[in-house]
DNA sequence: GCCGTTTTCGGCCCGACTGTTTTCAGTCG
């Protein structure tokens, strides 16, 4: 088993968190953690690359991080990581989890109680020994006690999206009502349209915060309200989902919204570039002294700074900043540009609904085609279609094509990989179809070896179309399996291949630093809704964000095309 | 520890809220 980069990345989080308790140059604390969210997000395989001077290319990543990871993928482990582990109990970590807690009372714990894990805590706590430090009080020391009962070690559990947003919605709407509230919007990842979600952030233009907060208290949904001040509230509903909610005036509303949508390395990059200019860039405005150059509005605030307006969905600084610098920001795609959707479901497998009610339903979503793939038989599949049945729903969907204006569907399957890589329907049936969707349903536990040799067996059979939420992960349930992105990105994009941004809720498969690789690549996307039901073929929305945030445009997409346009580059695969 | 149309050295985003404070450090986002 070799060193992978959310190893790497772990590794440097770790150092960091050490180096805090220790009291160490903040700055450099803050490169060791920059340096692990860059490797995190790192699309390839660091043990794959040449080494430190390789390394030494991803931002945040200089001299002496590029010698760390080097040395941790030829030995295994991290001399420094390893020496800062005698020095400071690794138990401590988990304190600085815990409210109110950072470094600097981590290390007094430490030092005056020997507090070195969260039982000691909870030991030290108890003999009411905690209150006695200096910068600790009783106030502290039930909040402690309350998330010490409360939290399970580790987990800070982000929600997917689709779930958050449910949240969203009706809270933004609840404070909109209050009176005096001239507008509220939803910011943070949810904006930002980041798969998962670990707290809700919304901002409000209103005449009194006070006012705002005392019916935030009252809102139905709320647990309790954390902190509350003039201009901002923290807030947990009842599911323990985190709020945070800012009042601003009008004339800072932009400013406060692009600060308030983040993301936090974007936050900073932007200010770092608005202070290289003299300015001086926060949530109440771009400002040169005292002189206030924009702020009411994103745009303008992005303008007086030279750069083209960043949609929520690039802002995470992977280069976003630089391409708006230069007028190179890449057009997204749009909901509007998808003109069919290749990965559709009807009650012939495992669907809800009929194909007849599918059409009717993509229809009224303004598509003009559809790709029914229902599952082929496979142990495993219930109710999975084997030749003959698929013959049958061929001459329905022939019989339907005969009578629809202005749609039309298309004849497909969605095909299992089995383990050793063959499918689970001869050629001589997928020929007769115009799209095949293949995927792995099961064997998800194989080496990445195995895994990569049987998805490459799958991509190089004829007649396979597109590959399926190709990790295989269930955000929250599921990692993805293992498997050599590069090695399958290589074999599609050399045979005129696709893969699916998958937009179920729970998948949303690809994840969006993949569909980045692959566009930059030049391989073919294709949005798909997975749909199991007329319902779910809204799951188009998410997909389509998700495509976005991997900085899609419409041509990087397939089903942009009309469904001749498809099937053509399809024939040439 | 990183990084450079102010710099290879000297910077490193900016502000709100809380609690223990007697004017501010620590934490958080």
């Amino acid at each position: 088993m070799g060193i992978h980069n959310a190893d790497v990345a772990d590794a440097f989080d770790e150092i960091g968190d050490l180096l805090a308790i220790e009291g160490e140059n903040p700055f450099r604390i803050r490169a060791y953690r920059r340096a692990a969210r860059s490797v995190r997000a790192l699309p390839k395989p660091l043990a794959e690359m040449r080494g430190a001077e390789d390394y030494a290319a991803i931002p945040g990543i200089g001299e002496d991080l590029a010698g760390k990871i080097a040395e941790l993928i030829r030995t295994g482990h991290l001399e420094t990581l390893e020496r800062l582990r005698r020095e400071v109990p690794p138990q401590t970590r988990e304190l600085l989890a815990l409210p109110g807690l950072g470094p600097v009372r981590v290390r007094a714990l430490m030092k005056e109680l020997a507090v070195k894990s969260r039982a000691d805590l909870s030991d030290a706590l108890a003999a009411g020994r905690v209150a006695t430090l200096p910068r600790f009080g009783a106030g502290l020391e039930a909040r402690l006690k309350e998330a010490l009962a409360r939290s399970e070690p580790g987990t800070t559990r982000r929600l997917p999206l689709a779930v958050a947003a449910q949240y969203a919605g009706p809270l933004r709407e609840y404070l909109a009502s209050v009176p005096g509230v001239s507008r509220v919007e939803i910011a943070g990842s949810v904006r930002r349209g980041r798969d998962t979600v670990g707290d809700l952030d919304l901002l409000a233009s209103a005449a009194s915060g006070t006012q705002l907060f005392a019916a935030l208290k009252r809102y139905p949904d709320l647990r309790e309200l954390s902190a509350s001040g003039t201009t901002k509230a923290s807030a947990v509903l009842r599911n323990g989902l985190q709020v945070d909610v800012r009042v601003v005036a009008p004339q800072s509303f932009g400013a406060a919204l692009h600060y308030f949508t983040g993301s936090k390395e974007h936050n900073i990059r932007m200010r770092r570039l608005a202070q290289s200019r003299g300015l001086k860039l926060s949530e109440y405005g771009l400002f040169r002294g005292s002189r206030r150059l924009a702020g009411e509005s994103e745009e303008g605030l992005y303008r007086a700074l030279g750069l083209r307006f960043i949609p929520p969905e690039l802002r995470e600084d992977r280069g976003e900043i630089e391409a708006a610098g230069r007028d190179a920001l890449p057009t997204l795609i749009e909901r509007g540009d998808l003109k069919g959707d290749l990965h559709v479901h009807t009650n012939a497998s495992d669907g809800l609904d009929t194909l007849e009610r599918m059409v009717a339903a993509a229809q009224a979503q303004n598509l003009s085609y559809i790709a029914i793939t229902d599952h082929a038989k496979h142990l495993g599949i219930v109710h999975g279609l084997d030749a003959q049945r698929l013959a049958i729903q061929a001459e329905a969907i022939e019989a339907l094509n005969e009578r629809l204006r202005g749609f039309r569907i298309l004849k497909g399957a969605e095909v299992d990989i089995l383990e050793d890589g063959r499918l689970a329907l001869p050629d001589a049936v997928l020929e007769r179809l115009d799209v095949v969707v293949v995927a792995v349903h099961d064997h998800f536990g194989l080496s990445e070896a195995r895994q990569t040799s049987r998805l490459l067996r799958a991509l190089e059979r004829p007649f396979v179309s597109i590959l399926a939420h190709p990790s295989g992960r269930l955000i929250g349930e599921r990692e993805p399996y293992a498997f050599d992105f590069d090695k399958v990105l290589d074999a599609v994009s050399e045979r005129g291949g696709c893969l699916e941004v998958n937009g179920q809720p729970t998948r949303l498969d690809l994840d969006d630093g993949h569909i980045k690789a692959a566009v930059e690549r030049g391989v073919l996307l294709s949005v798909a809704s997975d749909a199991h039901s007329a319902d779910e073929l809204v799951n188009l929305d998410g997909a389509v964000r998700q495509a976005r945030r991997g900085w899609a445009r419409p041509r990087d997409v397939l089903n942009t095309r009309t469904h001749a346009g498809v099937r053509a580059l399809l024939r040439k695969r």
